[in-house]
DNA sequence: GAATTATCGTTCGGAACACTAACGTTAGTT
DNA sequence: AACTAACGTTAGTGTTCCGAACGATAATTC
């Protein structure tokens, strides 16, 4: 017969040690894995996900771009991109066309139906964004940025 | 002939836009890539993967466990934790004996050569930590860490 | 006590991601 | 003219994270 408090107790009960809870690295992981699971559940809603996403924001703010160009900003490798665009080419959301002064280059644009696309995603991944930080306060969301950013810089580096 | 400056300048040389600099999300996704490249290239020196200095910390700091116990306080999928364990074994770095009062248990312990293997991996996983933390104060190291603690908390709750 | 329900370790496989290699095409360099 | 390099594209690899299912064992319910 089993004590009820002791039902399934495991060999020790201790949870995650502190040496692994206060590793930056565990935790980077961790957090990109919540963040991740958020972003693409509320972009899922409008078909897309967050390369989609990345390469149509891109677009619009820093506007017409080749691919290898759109690699390089987005952080997408140039082998993936093909898809990306592919798909937001078949939604008529993006535009590519040869660009004449160097014919390996495509030239790839936002269309309108991409840019009401992209708000209705902007809104989504505010939502995102709010969900996934809802635990800090706004000094504390932009304290994370920064640091985050202080840590992409250096790394990201050439 | 092509100008030295403006040699391979994309279409348009604006850089990442601010919008997506500054998304929390994928500055987590950036950070948690960077922070893996770095741990598992140290990590790989000794032969060890993140996932199996996980599983030894905790085994360390914990006492021993079972092999589900183990995957709830690491995080590690209960079906990869057998890979996991069995490279450990393998090296007898750990012991997997059954557990007599729950047959369908192991009782995984770790070894002393398993201790003498860890306390090299420590040193690794803080040379990572330095490395992927070099830009930033020892202040905003704690602060980071305390940011992302209270994120993970938040979202792994149950 | 028998039948059901749940957990254990384990195997297999899938989905997503980051990346490499290679190719034909085009451009730039020597 | 010959070489080197970048372009978009396809195919494929390794890792990570996860779900499905299994036999064995334990706990719960009738």
């Amino acid at each position: 017969m089993p004590e009820h408090d002791d039902h399934h107790a495991p060999i020790n009960p201790a949870a995650v040690p502190a040496r692994l809870r206060s590793l930056t690295s565990r935790l980077l992981g961790r957090g990109a894995l919540h963040a991740e699971r958020i972003s693409n559940a509320h972009l899922a809603t409008a078909g897309a996900t967050r390369w989609h996403y990345s390469a149509l924001v891109t677009l619009r703010d820093s506007g017409p771009a080749s691919q290898a160009a759109l690699s390089e900003r987005t952080g997408i490798h140039r082998s993936d991109m093909v898809a990306v665009l592919g798909g937001l080419a078949d939604a008529r959301y993006v535009e590519r066309t040869p660009d004449p002064a160097d014919r390996r280059r495509n030239i790839v644009t936002i269309t309108p139906a991409g840019r009401a696309h992209l708000s209705t995603l902007d809104r989504l991944v505010d939502e995102s964004q709010e969900e996934l930080l809802a635990p800090l306060t706004s000094a504390e969301r932009a304290e994370l940025v920064r640091l985050l950013q202080q840590l992409d810089d250096h790394h990201s580096a050439r």
